[in-house]
DNA sequence: AATAATATGTGGTTATAACCACGGAATGAG
DNA sequence: CTCATTCCGTGGTTATAACCACATATTATT
């Protein structure tokens, strides 16, 4: 029933399960359509796994304007950077439909009292793994937003795209509203710089598949 | 002589640290000026350091042109992610002045073999802390640089900041110069743009220390 | 296959941020 | 105090991305 298969319970058996939940450590928990979750501002040790449901990370500035930041999808972990540092929320956390969620206390799991269980470690390791997966996700996006024109996103978010699959030519998870949205661009925008860049002898696309070029002076793909 | 002041090593005593240096999962290394530390596509278990120098970390891309995304003080760890992923890096890391580095291999540490080492769980917690750490950083600075108009990446900077210290007047850690690299826009829009804000009534500001004022519909500050 | 729905490309307009140049304020060194 | 230097605001110009509207292409549905 508890959902073991989740990255966050990677190598931790039902019965350890069962003791993290005996000792009060983990919790079930039901939102209706646009409850809250969690509120700018609010100090928690727990963090969630949504079991089912959609849920939206939000905020809402000083002046009232709301912006969505995420959308987390079924298995999805969020807080859980909230919840171990012990710092106030400066998101919002919506249900954006009727939803359950799964709540892992990690100020508690993680206390003193239960350095010698089993799962301690474990658990450790996966919030690590998490962590460090979403910093590279972080990170990656970041290096691509960072240039202000659409051509040099789209450059960077490609370059590294090639590299890491180590061939000019990449396939992307994303549609164009996806790829415009992940760059942070206007979707009408990037499809102009798309074309242009095609026109120039840049690229050559197709769909989500992409060409990258070789011009002068340009390395070769390590 | 090792930096067990480093937060790295935090609770980690002096022969626990001797320990992880005679199981070989600690080293220094020095460094020259424009010495390249990490290659792009560079694949490592070991995460740095910086002791002493300068260091930068940087992305040249498919098409040659260089960019600085970050300046790595004393003191500052780095690679981290990558090294606990064992992804290729996405970055060149370089050495800007002499430097000395000292590297921690993550995949030798937290090997199987060691589990029962007593610093074992202290490094995975240091470790975590640290990521988890560079997360939120991460996450703040992303959501400020999302809004696409000056004005909006102002709000939301300073809101944020607002939240967390609880008080509508907030002493930024920037210069000029620095807030606007840090919001991603060129330094005299960021005057601009404060200037106009200023004379709109929507804040009020003296180097800087900003104050927040009030419009109608706004929220408490909670 | 016909139709609907969605995704993508493109032209034109406008708002706005980058960029450049410069003057004045603040800071620091001698 | 004087001079040099760095920091900050401001005006003007230009490039460009957002925005809107719409045509075409692709995909899904019956």
């Amino acid at each position: 029933m508890l959902p073991n298969t989740n990255p966050i319970f990677r190598d931790i058996g039902q019965e350890e399960v069962e003791e993290m939940r005996a000792c009060g450590g983990v919790r079930l928990s039901d939102y209706r359509k646009d409850e809250v979750i969690f509120h700018v501002g609010d100090v928690t040790s727990e963090f969630g796994v949504l079991l089912s449901g959609k849920i939206h990370i939000e905020n809402i500035d000083l002046w009232g304007n709301r912006m969505i930041l995420h959308n987390i999808a079924v298995g999805q972990a969020f807080a859980e950077t909230y919840a171990f540092c012990g710092v106030p929320l400066m998101v919002d956390v919506t249900a954006v439909e009727e939803s359950k969620v799964l709540f892992l206390n990690i100020g508690l799991l993680l206390a003193e009292k239960h350095r010698d269980r089993t799962w301690h470690p474990k658990l450790l390791y996966n919030l690590l793994l998490l962590s460090v997966h979403k910093n590279l996700a972080w990170s990656s996006r970041m290096f691509c937003i960072t240039p202000k024109q659409v051509r040099a996103r789209v450059m960077t978010y490609l370059s590294s795209e090639a590299i890491r699959r180590g061939s000019r030519t990449v396939t992307i998870p994303f549609d164009r509203q996806q790829m415009a949205d992940y760059l942070n661009v206007e979707r009408s925008a990037l499809s102009k710089e798309l074309g242009r860049m095609k026109k120039e002898g840049i690229l050559d696309y197709h769909k989500n598949t992409f060409q990258l070029l070789r011009g002068e002076g340009q390395e070769e793909l390590v």
